[in-house]
This record gives structure tokens, C-alpha cells and sequence, in this order.
DNA sequence: AATGCGTGGCG
DNA sequence: TCGCCAAGCAT
């Protein structure tokens, strides 16, 4: 009988396995995009991924980049233009983020997207998870790439809960510690756990017999148990301040004349207050300005 | 550290 | 129908 017993393979070849069979040919993955675009390709990518599902990015981020393939190229656009273009993506103070990250970006480095994380960290809109993943996947460097999914991923496999705990930069010590040792193996295990938890391990109703790892996972040998949430709930969107902030950017957006009487500005919302307090907290994120009596985005 | 911040697809 | 959820960030 055999005397050499095959070692089992450990958890990031595995998931390298399953992510070079199973995963989805997206734009960012694809080295033509890179070559055309490089690492602003990449950064634009994760800005709009920030909170706005896949689907709803694919048709949007090409326009982007075809309009402004570069951060300087983008410096000299008015932020306007910027939330004109990023449309209906959602959370449109992002943006205005990834505006003033280009100008940054153009400013303190010669217009090339920085591959130190530290210097990432110090552009607007630029958090851990977009930091790490702009290193990892534009630049193929080592670092723990924690977002939603991985987080999700770590708990059940890891912890045997059904939902993580809120997020934490623990996560990151964590996360670290599952990196495979090569740059190469760690981005591609970065990505694959964004994978697995996107399309697999999903939040509701997990396709665990789909599942490459669901022979070593904690919550799924120990049946799957509801754990709890202590993730906080959403707040409700409908008549929310957010929907009528929504709605008056929305009518500046599609303003053929660039302006809106002020008290034109959806005028048949029925809370009066509401909408003044959503023009005015616009107004502060500078994401419109009000003169003589129009309201527009801002130039 | 808890909150506020868009929008739309899906079960 | 309607609540849940989505590659977070700044304050």
C-alpha cells in the first residue's frame, strides 16, 4: 500500500484551483484592461465597486475611463462633469472623492497612482480596503484585501458563525495571516476569497455544495447554525432624507440648462422641510451651489 | 464607534 | 410587496 501519502493541498491552492476554473471574467480581471489602463483602471474600478454591485458598474466603468483614461487627465474636469458622469452609480460623494483623488494623484505624484499603501491611504475616498486592493491587484503586491466578502467568508469558515461582526481592523491581522508567502499567490488568493464570498458563500442562501473549501469550513460541519447578526440593519430608504437628497440631484443632472429654479427643484415633494434640508446638506457636500435663486452642480 | 450616505435587483 | 443587500468611506 502506498507509503507516500499525498499531502493535502492547504486552503489558498485550493481556492487558487477553484478561482482559476470558476471565476467570472469581469473587465478589471482582464490584462487587456490593465494594459490600457493600468492602475487608474483599477482605482476607478474600486471606487465605483465601493457599495455599487458588479452589474451596475460593468456598463459604466468603460465610458469613464475612455473619457478620462488618466488621473491628470481627470484633474481638469469640474466636478460637474464628474457627478454628471457618474450618474446613477449611488453615494455620489464618491464621486467627488475620486475627483480629488485624481488632482492629488496628479499633484503629489506626477500623475501615476502610487503603489505604497500609505501613500493610497492619503487620498480622498481612499480607505484599507480600497488602499489594499489597488496594491494587490493593480500592483500585484501583498496585503490583506478585506472587504465584505472576505469578511464573510472568514467568519463562517473560520469562526463558525453565520454573519461577521462588524467590520473591524482586526480583520486585517486575520486576514494577513491566510496570505499565502508569494506577492503573485496572495493577490490571487486575495481575489478568490472576493470571489468565493460574491458569488458562493453568500450572504443569504450559500451555495454550499458549490463551496471548494466546504470540507474544512466551521460553520458548515457544524450545521450551518444561525449565529445571530449583529450587523446594523439599513435604515429604511423610502421618504428617507437620502432619497430626497436622491431626487434633487437627480433633477440637476438631467437639467438641460445646467441650472434649476430653487424653488422649482422637486416641487411636488410633499415634505417641504425635507427638501430644503436635502438641497442644503447637498450644498455643504459640495455637491451643488446655489446662486441667484438656481441651484446646479458644482463648477 | 456609530451614523449618514444612493440606487436598483432580487427572493 | 417589501426588506435585504451590494468590492466602503469620512466624520
Amino acid at each position: 500500500m502506498p507509503v507516500i501519502s499525498t499531502p493535502s493541498p492547504d486552503l489558498s491552492s485550493i481556492l487558487a484551483d477553484w478561482y482559476h476554473s470558476e471565476a467570472r471574467d469581469l473587465p478589471w480581471r482582464r490584462k487587456a484592461f490593465h494594459a490600457r489602463f493600468g492602475a487608474w483602471g483599477t482605482l476607478v474600478s474600486e471606487f465605483m465597486l465601493q457599495q455599487t454591485p458588479v452589474t451596475r458598474v460593468i456598463p459604466r466603468l468603460e465610458a469613464w475611463l475612455e473619457r478620462w483614461p488618466t488621473p491628470t487627465a481627470m484633474s481638469s474636469a469640474t466636478p460637474a462633469e464628474v457627478v454628471q458622469q457618474w450618474a446613477n452609480l449611488g453615494y455620489p460623494r464618491r464621486a467627488l472623492w475620486l475627483h480629488r483623488a485624481a488632482i492629488e494623484i496628479t499633484a503629489r505624484h506626477g500623475g501615476d497612482v502610487p503603489r505604497n499603501v500609505e501613500a493610497l491611504l492619503a487620498l480622498s475616498g481612499i480607505g484599507d480596503y480600497t488602499a489594499r486592493a489597488v496594491a494587490a491587484f493593480a500592483f500585484g503586491d501583498r496585503h490583506p484585501v478585506v472587504d465584505t466578502n472576505t469578511r464573510r467568508v472568514m467568519a463562517r469558515a473560520l469562526e463558525g458563525r453565520s454573519q461577521p461582526g462588524p467590520a473591524s481592523r482586526r480583520d486585517l491581522v486575520t486576514m494577513k495571516a491566510l496570505l499565502p508567502d508569494a506577492d503573485d499567490e496572495s493577490a490571487v488568493f486575495n481575489a478568490a476569497m472576493m470571489e468565493l464570498g460574491a458569488t458562493v458563500c453568500t450572504s443569504r442562501a450559500p451555495k454550499c455544495e458549490r463551496c471548494p473549501i466546504a470540507a474544512q469550513c466551521a460553520w458548515l460541519s457544524s450545521g450551518r447554525p444561525d449565529t445571530g447578526d449583529d450587523r446594523r440593519k439599513q435604515a429604511r430608504y423610502e421618504g428617507s432624507d437620502r432619497q430626497a437628497r436622491g431626487a434633487v440631484l437627480k433633477a440637476l443632472r438631467e437639467s438641460d440648462a445646467g441650472a434649476v429654479p430653487l424653488d422649482a427643484v422637486i416641487h411636488d415633494w410633499t415634505d417641504l422641510a425635507q427638501r430644503d434640508r436635502a438641497i442644503d446638506s447637498l450644498i455643504a457636500d459640495g455637491l451643488a451651489e446655489a446662486s441667484e435663486q438656481m441651484l446646479r452642480l458644482p463648477r
